[in-house]
DNA sequence: CGCGAATCTTGACGAGTGTCAAGAGTTTTC
DNA sequence: GAAAACTCTTGACACTCGTCAAGATTCGCG
């Protein structure tokens, strides 16, 4: 991934251990704080749930906040590729929009809490400056692989998107939210429900012609 | 509110002096915690920034959570009542759509400590069960919220509400939480945004008719 | 092998937390 | 006006937290 100028013949020892370990355990910790959420995750917790110990954190990170940051963007990296199948396997605007439904729902019962803790990081980010950048970033990849369904879904319905990239996104995002809530409350349908809403509202994205068969 | 019995002449103060003086710490309780966030704000932060000490707490309430679901549903009560004004008074669809979003903007500009509180309660309820009541009971008088509002706009349109209560609640809830969020980041244009996404979205809310003048 | 650098563990520190009990102060009631 | 009930303050308890420093352990290279 980054530049290896390999000083000598050796292969993976430098410095790209230390990354591997930070993976490592952020991989750990991810779990931990899908449990608990960021203010409950002691870093204490996150080691004992982990092959380290709890005062190693502070060998590979600064501070908990980077850790943290470090872990859900770690987590959002591969989640902003999660529909790129989707989008290209897709035949036809209905099916694009069916297989979007499905993954959606996949995704909240597979990994429900990596969802809340996105949400948790996004709302601590308001009160905690230190956040707001990753969390815009974080935001703004997500709403490009937003921006990236709705515009195949455009293409092939053979219209044009007619709604900007960020209503589009807010509005996923928050019927997305409120699956997740509802999920998590044990409520049923509510998975089902986050289905149907989309490949209902999917219509509605494109100018005119509505929904094409 | 309550049924008073009355049992002597005595005109307020038995108990709800007791109610009283629990609003009193809410209000006082809502600045801190707008400030700061459900994890950080701590008692004695909170009374600190009020009349009373540290201690007065456990006496109106049990616990800590107690104290800040009461806060929030306190506040919340106030919230659900504030488009109702616009309801009432709107004359067209266009006329209700745009005072819904310059009151949203309003709200945003006015309130914002509060709002991004109710986020960051809504998403610590995904972690700990004890909250999750509460968040879904004002969740519920929320989508209602926004169902009168649609409702209202599509008797005005003549026409009938194409979506279904909680589409259009999560729909609204997320291009809200993105204009918040924009607005905390002073990215410029995130209040202008959701007034014009907001005028914009109410016609897809209606069935075939479209947007009518 | 042996030495130095890296990785990791352990234990402690100080600050901050929610909670509660004991009592002071205030108001109400008889 | 005294007694009882209510209201509030103060101070302490037990606990958890992030952080860090000092030392043990492991690893890589000459």
């Amino acid at each position: 991934m980054t530049q290896v100028a390999a000083p000598k013949a050796s292969r993976r020892t430098p410095a790209d251990k230390h990354d591997e370990r930070r993976k490592a355990l952020a991989e750990s910790a991810l779990r931990t704080l899908g449990e608990l959420g960021y203010a409950r995750a002691s870093l204490r917790e996150i080691a004992n749930n982990s092959e380290f110990s709890h005062g190693v954190v502070h060998y590979y990170f600064n501070d908990k906040l980077e850790l943290i940051v470090y872990c859900v963007r770690y987590y959002k990296e591969t989640c902003v590729h999660r529909y790129d199948g989707v989008v290209a396997e897709a035949t036809s605007p209905t099916d694009l929009a069916e297989r979007f439904g499905d993954k959606l729902v996949e995704t909240i019962v597979e990994e429900a809490p990596m969802h809340r803790l996105w949400y948790d990081l996004r709302s601590q980010s308001m009160f905690e400056e230190t956040l707001r950048e990753a969390v815009t970033q974080i935001d703004q990849s997500l709403e490009d692989m937003i921006a990236r369904i709705v515009d195949r879904y455009a293409t092939l319905a053979g219209a044009e998107p007619a709604l900007a990239a960020p209503v589009a996104y807010g509005m996923f995002d928050g019927i997305f939210q409120q699956a997740l809530l509802g999920h998590l409350n044990g409520r049923e349908g509510a998975l089902e429900d986050l289905r149907a809403q989309v490949v209902g509202l999917m219509p509605m994205l494109l100018t005119q012609p509505g929904a094409m068969r």
